[in-house]
DNA sequence: GTCTTGACTTCGG
DNA sequence: GCCGAAGCCAAGA
């Protein structure tokens, strides 16, 4: 798959985040088994610039920070998409992270 | 072909 | 919990 560029990968995985449900860049280089966790917020950076309707906001790093909150170049900052899906942030970093947390690598392989 | 950039992660202190 | 250093890999120049 030559045109199936990596960012595409990480398209795939993150629009199958479910509603409510946050992950982190690790945990999608691990699914993908290829490339690195920097690798994937790259693509990130490479996405919303691509697909705008991509749930970047449920992807954060390992503390639950909002790493990408600055270039989220939108209306509706990072942390207020998330309010919206009853996730609590505060000081930047998400609450009950490890509670919210969604490994594609074992969610994604349970459904396909 | 090399070098730089980056929405990261892990380890030790 | 935070801080610094090292490792990591895909695009673009």
């Amino acid at each position: 798959m030559d045109k199936y560029t990596y960012f595409e990968k990480v398209y795939d995985i993150v629009r199958e985040i479910p509603f409510g449900r946050i992950t982190t860049y690790g945990a999608i280089h691990q699914c993908l088994a290829e490339g690195s966790a920097r690798t994937v917020g790259w693509a990130l950076n490479q996405l919303h610039d691509t697909y705008p309707d991509i749930p970047a906001h449920r992807v954060v790093n390992r503390k639950g920070e909002l790493s990408g909150a600055a270039y989220f170049g939108g209306l509706i900052s990072m942390e207020e998409r998330l309010r919206k899906e009853n996730i609590k942030v505060i000081n930047n970093r998400v609450q009950d992270f490890r509670q919210l947390f969604w490994d594609p690598s074992i969610e994604l392989l349970s459904d396909f």
